[in-house]
DNA sequence: ATGAAAGCGCTAACAA
DNA sequence: TTGTTAGCGCTTTCAT
């Protein structure tokens, strides 16, 4: 609460000049043992937290890595308009609630972006960089993310977050790393996985091991996710020489189990097998189907995508197809870390594998084993 | 990559001063609207992202929020030297392989900082700011917490992160709240759960429900949660009128559970139930016990205490005692928020109720309820 | 080995 | 409404 002691406060304390203080942080051997000592004291005795803004300023690096997300928990409410930092909220002041927020839901954590922010902390920590996160929604996703740029040296961004101009501006001072979102000439860097192999495989798992005919698939392909997976599944059924659909059933949201359950059931038209797009939209469709006393995998199979804890939870196990997470965040911060040393380098598109994940919900036991692609 | 314009360049290019510049994003509507347009377009037209550094030098805040913690996913092996931003180690350049880091433990991952971080991650997004995460481990801290804290207005820190006075003189510029970690006269701020009550009701349940009388307390006693567990432990046994350990069977690390459980069978020691101090330890243990032929909970009840989702993957499901580690890591934010806008408050303390978990482990079958402390 | 001094990009009085 | 100007705390030549 107190003001902060600044460098000069050092200085002057250890009798020395502002440089001298300096170096002596940043590089301690140039500097004479005894005078070290005492700037040290100086430091210690005032309790001198060095600014990292200030010294970002004057060397025009800031050390820091952003990773710029949709925030999920978001339920609409009572947001502190952007900008005002530091301000209170209605609530600011009444203490948070036990539980209030679902405390025990590992339905909704963690999700995807949960572990990819766990493998980029681990490997920002590792390679010496400080995380910022940052979060917003579309609307004011320019004031956000701009809020975050100027802190970092760097920026990764999940997908359907950002425009892609704003990105663009971004990415032309520092660099910056798409997630999940195909490599096209927009000078970005990318790390995708193989979205359409790993549903491929999937796919041929119904139709080849359970000789499933009647497949549906299920969620948005008005993302370049939904579009690759939905192609794999094209592709499986073609191979096959099933009946190819042009369209899926689309969701309105990966929580809208119900209605696709009650418009499948209203239609009469429930096939053997609901290929999700995502675990998510899966699992709220098990528990429609569950509700309306239709057994899974026993009449229906339900698939996911993925890899979420929450299917390893579930009744029955979730079958889906996992991505490698915690590696896709590491290998963002190594990009990272390379383009920012090698100013020169273009940018890097990688591509991982997925990984087909059998268990219960397609109809097999909990002996089968996991499969690569 | 290349140099970033700033407010001089579009002060430049829309005719303007660099304070009208500043204006038209602080206070856009002391502004001409036709000037606060040319503005905005030469911002545009540059791509200019305003530098969070020069902002939080000139404003003497930074907006943002620090969370620290050690990382546990730390191997010991090739970490970048702290402080050597930037620069790249051995394997820098070589892509990270998918699965090297085993990606689908869910025993790793999300743990009891990771749910935090949740939290605290939601509640900076609420309230309008950035987060800055850091890591790293006890040897490096001062190096690194003093980076941190630079880039922050305030402080939340996990247990057995960071030595006292280091803390002390953070706390002295700038709110730092603890997690964990029981106040005391420390001018730090606290968020802990209420370990005691938990760890009785839990003890309670076994001797009361399941009629267990032989129990064991394993794990490290010399942290406070540690203790605080104990200390509930013994007061169920005295309750009960059971003989009370003095001290309880400690364990090398929350993975020993193959060496405990040998020294048990050696000493020909087992218990009825093994009452663990968290549930890393206890799923360890349960691993061992199964892997010596020994059933669980048919021979021997073993439980947990944190409550995280490896405990509801588990064969057998964990019971536990769960912590609102949503909540908490919320409620830190809140008190950051309120300290920041009251800087004469004094430091607060908050402690959240912890609630019992009764899944398969300790005898009980699914059917069974969760019951609140 | 140490000091003097010029910025780094932005904010906020204070003037105009 | 807009411009001038003095910092914010630190790094980094360049002298000494």
């Amino acid at each position: 609460v107190a003001k902060a002691p600044t460098v000069y406060d050092v200085a002057q304390r250890a009798g020395v000049s502002i440089a001298t203080v300096s170096f002596t942080f940043r590089r301690p051997n140039q500097v004479k043992p005894s005078t070290r000592e005492a700037v040290l004291a100086a430091a210690r005795a005032l309790g001198y937290v060095p600014s990292a803004n200030a010294r970002g300023l004057a060397r025009g690096r800031t050390g820091a890595f952003g990773l710029f997300a949709l925030n999920y928990l978001d339920t609409g409410a009572d947001q502190v308009p952007p900008g005002w930092v530091g301000s209170s909220d209605i609530h600011a002041d009444e203490p948070i609630e036990a539980n209030a927020y679902s405390d025990d839901d590992f339905r909704r954590f963690p999700l995807y972006v949960d572990e990819i922010q766990r493998g980029v902390g681990f490997e920002c920590w590792r390679r010496g960089y400080a995380l910022m996160i940052g979060a917003g929604s579309a609307a004011d996703s320019r004031t956000m993310i701009t809020d975050i740029a100027g802190r970092v040296d760097g920026l990764a961004v999940l997908p359907h977050t950002l425009p892609e101009d704003v990105l663009g501006d971004i990415s032309r001072r520092m660099p910056v790393i798409a997630l999940s979102e195909p490599p096209h000439r927009d000078g970005l860097s990318h790390v995708t996985v193989d979205n359409q192999g790993g549903m491929r495989a999937l796919t041929d798992h119904l139709i080849a091991h359970h000789r499933l005919r009647k497949l549906l698939f299920v969620g948005p392909v008005d993302t370049s996710d939904g579009k690759a997976r939905f192609a794999g599944f094209r592709a499986a059924l073609r191979a096959a020489a099933l009946p190819i659909p042009r369209r899926p059933l689309t969701a309105g949201s990966s929580t809208a189990g119900a209605e696709l359950v009650a418009g499948l059931l209203a239609r009469q038209a429930m096939p053997q097998a609901l290929v999700c797009e995502m675990d998510e939209l899966a699992l709220s469709i098990i528990d429609a189907l569950k509700a309306a006393g239709i057994a899974v995998p026993g009449q229906v199979a339900v698939t996911g995508f993925d890899g979420l804890a929450a299917g390893v939870i579930n009744v029955p196990t979730l079958t889906t197809v996992r991505q490698p997470m915690l590696t896709m965040g590491r290998e963002v911060v190594r990009i990272f870390d390379h383009l920012l040393n090698n100013p020169d380098a273009g940018p890097i598109a990688r591509q991982f594998p997925a990984q087909l994940i059998i268990r219960e919900s397609c109809g097999c036991g909990p002996e089968h084993q996991a499969v690569q692609v």
